[in-house]
DNA sequence: ATATTTTTGGACATTCTTGTCTAAATTGTC
DNA sequence: GACAATTTAGACAAGAATGTCCAAAAATAT
């Protein structure tokens, strides 16, 4: 968790490590406490900072809100298709491999911190900062149905499904391996893996139900 | 809308209804700007009364706040289980039926403006008020999963579906019939009729294709 | 019409927060 | 070890919001 990465240019070391400290307890501070709820010191106190060097950093409330929104909304992004990038496209056990993607789904993209995160506050804030939240629609949710919609085109061209509208099939597979899950992500609470499993099993098996190949 | 009703107790008129237009003036508020975010100088102006008429009837900022999650969570409530009773136990056409179905409850539960305040601060708050929450949770949500749970399995024994686990299917059901909507409701917007109704016709259409009855 | 209750508008003290400034201390570089 | 940059702690001004108090005005009931 230190630096260990190449000195490329001349980076004052601690100088960014603290600027991804300030971002981190800038995030779970928001996130507790939303945009107006927030408080620069106490950001400061949780990231091990003087306030003034927030200030320093990012000039201002609303400038670091952005900034956080923008890193955690990245990091989302790639993680969504880093994961998305192992979906089961030459099956062994479809339901079993299905199963597992869906749980890889749940684990590093709905159900992690930065997916609490980005919910609570797409939900919070944007009302007041809709560009910020549709950017990240246009290049996040939009996108990932999308492909996910090629990959699931692509089982039924192999011939284990039958669907018609891919995007539409995809979304519905997202909503499922969620539908046991949705009050407590409502709530913002973590499932357990436990109920992780259970929630993409239950998916997986109703998807399979109505889309897969009958004999 | 004025009042109407038998004067059971000698009320003064204009009291209970301020109440109550002070109770809608700070939902739209608390709903817009989350607790913390939340002005009592505009919420009196918008409920066109003076500030010190809201403290008068609520005492506190917090106390408006319970107020308020409490009224909605109880009309919510009503109108889940009024949507509920119309559920269709011996339906002419099913598909049909179950689309209507669908689009009331997406229409009087969960795109109207009191599922849209009801999902934005408990998103923002359950963690500050957890038992106001989790109340309106167990009364609400776990209650509607049971009750649309055994209307499905009455279905099954009449033979017009084939499912295992009622309240499972009950989850799935309520998690496809907004499955096009997500994004849409995460941030807060009101989706279109015809999105809602598009909507319940997709999820009604793989219901069936997973626990329909098979020829 | 009168008496009672409620509402109003505004002043007010208090607290909290943001954002700035400055001098001292710490850190890292040469 | 000396020098430069960053960080720190604390003071500070300005603004906003909560909640209280009060006397005048309005509405309600008798």
């Amino acid at each position: 968790m230190t630096t260990g990465i190449a000195p490329d240019i001349a980076l004052p070391r601690s100088h960014s490590a603290k600027r991804l400290c300030i971002i981190e307890a800038a995030a779970r501070v928001f996130c507790r406490e939303g945009f107006a709820g927030a408080n620069i010191d106490l950001i400061a106190a949780e990231a091990g900072v003087s306030r003034q060097t927030v200030y320093n950093h990012h000039g201002d409330k609303e400038k670091l809100f952005v900034a956080v929104v923008q890193d955690i909304s990245d990091r989302t992004n790639a993680a969504i298709f880093e994961t998305l990038s192992t979906f089961p496209d030459r099956p062994d056990d479809l339901e079993a491999d299905l199963v597992e993607f869906a749980v890889r789904l749940n684990r590093n993209c709905v159900c992690n911190s930065e997916g609490r995160f980005l919910r609570k506050l797409l939900q919070a804030e944007s009302d007041r900062y809709p560009e910020l939240f549709s950017g990240w629609c246009d290049q996040g949710p939009a996108k990932i149905w999308a492909a996910l919609g090629a990959r699931f085109a692509r089982l039924a061209h192999a011939g284990l499904i039958e669907i018609d509208e891919p995007d539409m099939v995809a979304r519905q597979f997202l909503a499922l391996i969620n539908a046991d899950l949705q009050m407590l992500l409502q709530m913002g609470r973590q499932p357990s893996e436990e109920q992780q499993r259970q929630s993409a099993q239950n998916a997986v098996r109703m998807f399979l139900r109505a889309y897969g190949k009958r004999p």
